[in-house]
DNA sequence: CCGCGTCATTCAGGTTAATGTCAGGTCGAT
DNA sequence: ATCGACCTGACATTAACCTGAATGACGCGG
């Protein structure tokens, strides 16, 4: 399944992201709703986590204006305890659930799950580059119809590409997928992976920027 | 697709009964817990309409006896909107989704209609994978035309794999389908069981992807 | 209430493959 | 030509995984 999560709270977001990563699903993160804006036009989501206390606006315009544009992707707000009239309103605005903070990460897992559950048999989007067909949702890549196979570490850091393709990646945002923490690491670790990618996926498929770091290519050439 | 409702106000019961008999479906409408274990042992249903406030006991425990016993039949919760609380415990009690009261007759239609395509997407209700022949409602498999007993437990695991063929499962979602929602496991309990499958079903059924979880091979070698 | 069998769970020891590191090479910019 | 950035084959380490066997829980017939 593809979750958005809208959330500026760094620790909450990273704690979140990777739990529902654990269960299974591919998620993408952002903290500001003007980011969120583009992820939702670009992808299509099976479940958006939406944060109500946002820097650059209120998130109640935000799911407004979501379904008035017609998309009915399920929505769970996370809100603080206290705010109850927030909680009613969301729920007149369109959202699904909500969750209160401090929240359980197996609550969370329990109503993911549940949605999760709903949307099994869902055909899944399948995500096409070139001669390389991704479906995130199952974590399948087939690459001229054949079945490849990623090691954990390297479907992470591919995953990363697949979310962002064409967008310039530096190797501190890559570093940040392999490892929890901003994990300080001195070796080749990235260029090592970006090699063991590039032979399963084909040579051409991730470009090296020079000082910067590396991009997906995204046509055929 | 067969229905069991299990609700005992009269005027609700006798609106969803015929709610769900308009979409095509055959309906069993029960008023007590006594009489849903009954009908539960009696038939195997496609899908139970589950309410929680019950003359003779309460739906939870119904539910997670049911589960226990190794029928995952989908589950639908009928609550009150205000009773957060249980629909937290019913998610994680294994329900599959759940319907606030008052709800409305067509919401109901596209909640049951939902569970109904995920059965009737394959309109033999054999799966046939590799040299298995899978019978999702009798809970019977064949390999290489001999039958083959599971027990409760392992049938639980490899129904998760045959529902979502090829898609990469990771062990905290193969844990929900064995335990409850948050039961923490800290032995090798999963690995056992895939180690029994095999055995029972044959070495190259389930291939394990190691740090992320396993999956359901899809073609014969 | 007691034995019996079945199933679920844990444990221990062996096996395997993912991972991070390094070394020596290639490539590109200046 | 030089230097730094990047690439990649090889390898030791070690967590992850597998599985036979021991232990415990549960239900059933007598």
């Amino acid at each position: 399944m593809r979750v958005l999560l809208i959330e500026d709270t760094t620790g909450l977001g990273e704690a979140v992201r990777d739990q529902i990563r654990d269960d299974g699903h591919a998620v993408d993160w952002v903290q500001s709703l003007s980011f969120a804006e583009v992820s939702v036009k670009a992808t299509s989501y099976n479940l958006i986590l939406l944060d109500l206390m946002l820097p650059d606006g209120n998130g109640f315009d935000f799911l407004k204006s979501l379904r008035k544009s017609g998309n009915s992707t399920p929505v769970i707000i996370l809100t603080a305890r206290d705010q109850v009239s927030d909680r009613i309103e969301g729920l007149n605005a369109g959202a699904d659930d909500y969750l209160i903070k401090p929240f359980d990460l197996s609550e969370l897992s329990a109503r993911v799950g549940a949605v999760a559950r709903r949307y099994r048999g869902d055909p899944n989007p399948l995500v096409k580059i070139g001669h390389l067909e991704i479906d995130l949702c199952e974590h399948r890549i087939r690459a001229n119809g054949q079945a490849v196979e990623l090691t954990a570490r390297e479907w992470a850091l591919f995953e990363g590409f697949v979310q962002r393709p064409g967008t310039l990646l530096s190797r501190s945002q890559l570093e940040d997928r392999l490892y929890q923490f901003g994990a300080e690491i001195e070796s080749n670790t990235i260029e090592v992976y970006i090699s063991r990618l590039r032979k399963k996926l084909g040579r051409d498929v991730i470009i090296t920027v020079r000082n910067m770091g590396y991009r997906l290519e995204t046509y055929e050439h």
